[in-house]
RNA sequence: GUGGGCGUAGCGUAGCGGUUAACGCGCCAGGUUGUGGCCCUGGAGAUCGUGGGUUCAAAUCCCAUCGCUCACCCCA
């Protein structure tokens, strides 16, 4: 027997209604803030993410899957999602719309990572995306659709850890700074560190090792080496979520994974520590459009792992939707009967109910099993005695009610009992 | 990539060297002639993750491998 390759899995009907809605959520809160979809490749030139998201991250170095095609193309499936959009913003000309471009998808994304609870090598995320402006508005609202979205699914809890990492003004000096305040305590830090010292200092600061948390507490702050520009753009970033009353925790350590933050960070961690606790985090990227040779070009937003937002939403009994039911079930005994109930589904169904017509050759006592392990409200019952009289039996599976109904008003009976929808137009 | 735990029917578990691998849920069918959800009875369904080894004998012991899981790492 085959088996799903390592780290994926099989979303099954019922847990699919509740993918979906989260989804819808995701897609109902991005619509509020005016932000529009868009849906890029599973796969690209492997160089946009070696350049975008940047070799020495664990991302490109170890995880990327990367393949080669027929045609001799190097290619990468995504691994995330910036980079993409960023690529499609710059190669179908969005410049060149009203700035900022809003953008939101709704991806999967691979990680040849190895796979623990709420890690997988093929996962989900919500990715939204505000391209081509520098106002720390455009930092605040994509915060605030990351806030809304979890805040509306019932999750409780939650902390927005924020930080500002600089730019390329201010940044350089910190480095030295804080390179200048490692050096003499290399012995003190554990091996990691020691090479993070050379190749990414700025991943120093969230070391968990334990030997390094006092030296990581005492280190320099990023947001007091801010450059006046960089501190001025934090300032305002800050008015706008207390404007809003966003709730945050300023986290001086807090930096993040990808080369092409700038600026704001941002993590969303739920109560509990541990394990794969971030279910959110992203930042501005003033630097990557530059980086994967284009104009200069902000740019800010985040991305949302849908597995560790439904994980969470698990585990904190928030409200789901249940799997859908049938609105009836056909229960009849022999052919000419399912001939029948086969033309009255259809009938149900133009109508836009859902009808079930039970399959194969049982006895009616069977029938009735199927028909209330469908969950249909309604079961309609056809057999040689309904046939001649062209009227059903309907019976409500919650009350037990039973009716006789003429074939021709089959339609309204059933739809006359269902919760009435706003009418469309 | 590193280290620990686990892998028995669709799901949850028992069995932990000895003849037909057990139980609950679920599934299918019966319990008089066309009415489900409770109850009763019966049935189907497992090469005990996979491969190798030890042994007269292995689901039970050993090794490998695959997968899940936890921690590290990384990140969403």
């Amino acid at each position: 027997m085959y088996q799903s390759p390592r780290g994926t899995q099989d979303i099954l009907p019922e847990d699919a209604a509740v993918w979906r809605y989260v989804e819808q959520r995701a897609a109902e809160q991005a619509r509020r803030f005016g932000y529009g979809e868009i849906r890029t490749p599973t796969f690209e030139d492997v160089g946009l993410f070696l350049r975008g998201v940047g070799s020495g991250t664990d991302i490109v170095d170890k995880e990327i899957y990367r393949f080669q095609d027929k045609g001799g193309s190097e290619l990468a499936l995504r691994p995330e999602a910036t980079a993409s959009v960023m690529r499609a913003y710059l190669e179908r000309g969005l410049a060149s719309r009203p700035q900022p471009v809003k953008l939101y998808s709704l991806i999967n994304l691979f990680r040849y990572d190895r796979p623990q609870a709420g890690r997988y090598r093929e996962f989900r995320q919500f990715n939204v995306e505000a391209i081509g402006e520098e106002d720390p508005l455009s930092d605040a609202e994509v915060i605030a659709i990351l806030w809304r979205f979890l805040e509306e699914l019932g999750l409780r809890g939650l902390d927005v850890l924020l930080n500002s990492i600089g730019d390329k003004v201010c940044r350089p000096g910190f480095i030295q700074a804080l390179v200048e305040y490692y050096r003499p305590r290399v012995d003190e830090i554990c091996a990691d560190c020691r090479r993070r010292l050379e190749t990414n200092p700025l991943r120093l600061l969230d070391c968990k090792n334990a030997r390094c948390q006092p030296i990581a507490d005492g280190a320099p702050k990023t947001i007091d080496h801010l450059c006046a520009d960089c501190a001025a753009h934090f300032d305002r970033l800050r008015g706008y979520l207390q404007a809003i009353k966003l709730p945050y925790t300023i986290t001086p350590r807090l930096v993040r994974g990808l080369d092409y933050y700038t600026r704001t960070v941002f993590e969303v961690v739920p109560p509990i520590v541990g394990g794969q606790s971030t279910i959110g985090g992203g930042g501005r990227y003033d630097g990557l459009a530059e980086e994967i040779g284009g104009k200069p070009t902000p740019g800010v937003g985040f991305a949302a792992g849908l597995d560790r937002i439904i994980m969470n939403l698990r585990e904190q009994g928030c409200p789901l939707p249940a799997s859908e039911v049938p609105d009836a079930f056909f229960a009849c005994l022999g052919d000419d009967a399912k001939h029948c109930a086969v033309m009255l589904a259809d009938r149900l169904r133009r109508e836009g109910m859902a009808a079930v017509v039970g399959m194969g050759d049982r006895s009616l006592k069977a029938r009735f099993r199927q028909a209330e392990a469908s969950g249909a409200p309604w079961t309609i019952i056809l057999g040689e005695n309904e046939l001649r009289e062209q009227a059903a039996q309907v019976k409500n599976g919650l009350t037990g009610e039973q009716a006789r109904v003429p074939f021709p008003d089959l339609v309204l009976h059933v739809t006359g009992a269902l919760p009435s929808e706003a009418p469309t137009t």
